[in-house]
DNA sequence: AAGTTGATGCAACCGAGTTGCAAAGTTATT
DNA sequence: AATAACTTTGCAACTCGGTTGCATCAACTT
């Protein structure tokens, strides 16, 4: 019988290993979005390389989103379930410069540019910076 | 007599050395955003941490901002007499993925969000990735 | 001229990300 | 069941952009 992971990561043609699943399931806990080095101090015993490359599979296989927030280290968090990483499926992120926690504002879509003339476009980064609801003012 | 550079930068309180009339004059021919690396490279014989340092005094004086355009190397390019880089200054951001120019679309404003209740805005990054004009569809 | 301040240059360091390679584990073939 | 082929994992070592420490040099002040 599989498990829930089991099952996510087979629809996103994962092939579900123990470490993937352990992965996965960390993932799904968080409330912001994780870096690598975050990621590697959730487990006691975990090599760096392993994690970056779950990571880097979970991206290529649109499980996982990752964001350049500025900070120096990029973020990762999980997709919606019907998400291709498409300009129309992005939103918004928020990095509060108090906790210096990353959100993915999934209510907020980027808003469409209209670039000039023969310019096209692939994708959009779009990051917010302020202070979360989380923090004091 | 003052040189049109030398008053650029007193402006912007910035003391007028020979170097950083230099790089303020490299950087007034660009048509797009350069890196580090990139503006070492147009002087015979510059030490990277001198240019370094003058890129953040600039910046830190708004005479330039900084786009992290997610490449890795974050580039720099002239604010206008008047920015002052609040969020009401701020523009869109473009990186042609084919020749990999950052370019600037002082043009567009980045479009205001409303963000979630309790969250304020310090700052907004919005980097559009695509193919320019100047090159091939 | 001597003293103070800031700018410059060189070397060395830092950390996030990445690669190479061998060992371990998995799946397919005989 | 044994072998072969392929994938994943773990360790070490490396890359590269950015940064710091410190000595020297230049400009300005008294
Ligand atoms: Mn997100
Ligand atoms: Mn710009
Ligand atoms: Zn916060
Ligand atoms: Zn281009």
């Amino acid at each position: 019988m599989k498990s829930d992971s089991e099952k996510q990561l087979e629809t996103r043609n994962i092939k579900p290993t123990a470490m993937r699943e352990l992965v996965l399931k960390v993932l799904s806990e968080q409330t912001a979005a994780i870096s690598l080095a975050d990621l590697e101090q959730k487990f006691e015993k975990a090599d760096k390389v392993t994690l970056y490359r779950t990571l880097k599979t979970f991206e290529e296989n649109k499980l996982i989103h990752s964001i350049d927030d500025g900070t120096g280290s990029v973020k990762y968090a999980l997709c919606k379930e019907t998400c291709q990483c498409h300009p129309e499926d992005l939103h918004v992120h928020f990095l509060c410069t108090k906790c210096k926690q990353t959100y993915c504002l999934t209510d907020i879509p980027v808003p469409s540019i209209n670039l000039p003339t023969h310019f096209t476009l692939e994708n959009i980064n779009m990051v917010v910076k302020g202070v979360c609801s989380n923090c004091p003012k």
